[in-house]
DNA sequence: CCAAAAGTGTTGAAGTTACACCCATGC
DNA sequence: GCATGGGTGTAACTTCAACACTTTTGG
């Protein structure tokens, strides 16, 4: 991140991060709404903007998803480059450019990052042109700005891809959680049920959970153990991924 | 590809085609060979070059390979973007660049794609600043010029995940060949020895090759049985892929 | 007849799916 | 006592890894 000669705004190249997060409704991911130019446009976006000519790529993500949404210190990965010439053309979004940009006709290559955070440990908050930074559930986003859905529907490609061979689900969930949290976790990402038993006998066998004895209280049903995940086994796997985990 | 205002060089993308071939001797990969502007340089690269700023990245791809190595049509896979600030920056790369580029201390992010191809089918032809345009194996290649080892390894991994969940073969083969080809390749991007019987197990269980009921003729030992592969139901497989195969 | 690669089956272990009931709690 | 989700085991089946010998050809 040192600062060079070109330290300037490379009006070419873009990064958009697409951030999933999970609680109880299912997965959602964090869209920003713009300042709106106009009425009628379609001002959810993902958080995105332009990068420095000095600056690497992975912490260009970092730096304009902390300036759109106030979260920082995310592990982001890397889904690809979006360079249709036509991605930043429709009429409205053209419009919105024109507001912020100072060379709004430029064709710009965007760079997409994703990742998955627990909901309740980042607050978004929105500044710069981001008027508000909300989580919106994956299954109701239908449209987005510029080809912002279609880097989203890679980004579900590509977690959907990453569960079988990995596991999930540590970034998600809160320090302390019970397996069901994590069964639907499973099943948000993936999009269909999994059975019960079959799932806490894999994941068990993975060994990324331990329970910590404690009992959830309150509940009007059977409470549940709670658990917490196993650190070093996880990441483990993380590192050496599975073939095979039948999901 | 339709031209407009801005058909001209964008000085600030590239696209760098990492190009995998199958023979006898195993995995190779298609790199160029740069004319020589100084003693000592390393001048063995990827084939890459400046992108047009109106052409959309998989074009850009195809007409750079093309342009370098004549190799065309070729069905091109994103990698993905690497855009360290400092990945010109070696004194033998800066060199080099100064010979060709009109804006060489311009920072580059590239664009990076790989395939897969039968070596007898594409007779590379080196052009443009490319002197020569050859095949090596790939355990033989341990440095390049840029950052395009760190490439090479980043398409090797992704072609090693994606044999896990959907057939390869079909465009690194002759359109005839014996299972034992197709053994000997899947042993070469695993990088490991596979079982003969199990692999021939799977192969056939898949059900993308059919056998043509021919034999080899001129082998000093039993001829072996010439299959072809099966195209509906290897795009098929292409298409959903498996989630495990168990290599 | 020798060298070389082709071709072929079985077995034991592990993993996969499908499935139904009792339990502990709050209200 | 009822509603709610928690928690558990088995059986049939499929898949997996490991392993060795016979066959056909050219020279």
């Amino acid at each position: 991140m040192s600062l060079n000669k070109n330290h300037q705004i490379n009006p070419k190249i873009s990064t958009d991060c697409v951030i999933f997060g999970f609680d109880n409704e299912g997965l959602q991911v964090l869209l920003i709404e713009r300042k709106p130019v106009s009425d009628r446009e379609e001002n959810n976006a993902l958080p995105g903007d332009l990068i420095y000519d000095d600056e690497d790529l992975d912490d260009a993500a970092q730096r304009v998803l902390k300036e759109l949404t106030g979260l920082s210190d995310i592990f982001l990965e890397q889904i690809g480059a979006f360079g249709s010439p036509d991605r930043l053309s429709k009429p409205e979004d053209k419009k919105w450019l024109e507001s912020v940009r100072q060379y709004p006709d430029e064709r710009v290559i965007t760079i997409a990052y994703y990742s998955l955070v627990n909901k309740n440990l980042y607050k978004p908050q929105a500044s710069s042109f981001a008027q508000s930074a909300v989580w919106v559930p994956v299954s109701e986003v239908t449209t987005l700005a510029f080809d912002h859905f279609e880097i989203l529907k890679a980004a579900l490609k590509q977690l959907r891809s990453k569960i079988k061979t990995q596991p999930v689900g540590f970034n998600l969930l809160p320090a302390q959680f019970v397996l069901s949290d994590l069964h639907k976790l499973y099943e948000s990402i993936l999009g269909r049920p999994l059975d019960k038993r079959n799932f806490r006998r894999k994941i068990n066998k993975l060994g990324i959970v331990e329970s910590l004895n404690k009992k959830q209280t309150g509940v009007p049903h059977k409470p549940s153990l709670i658990y917490k995940f196993n650190e070093e086994n996880y990441q483990r796997l993380v590192e050496e991924g599975y073939d095979n985990f039948g999901f």
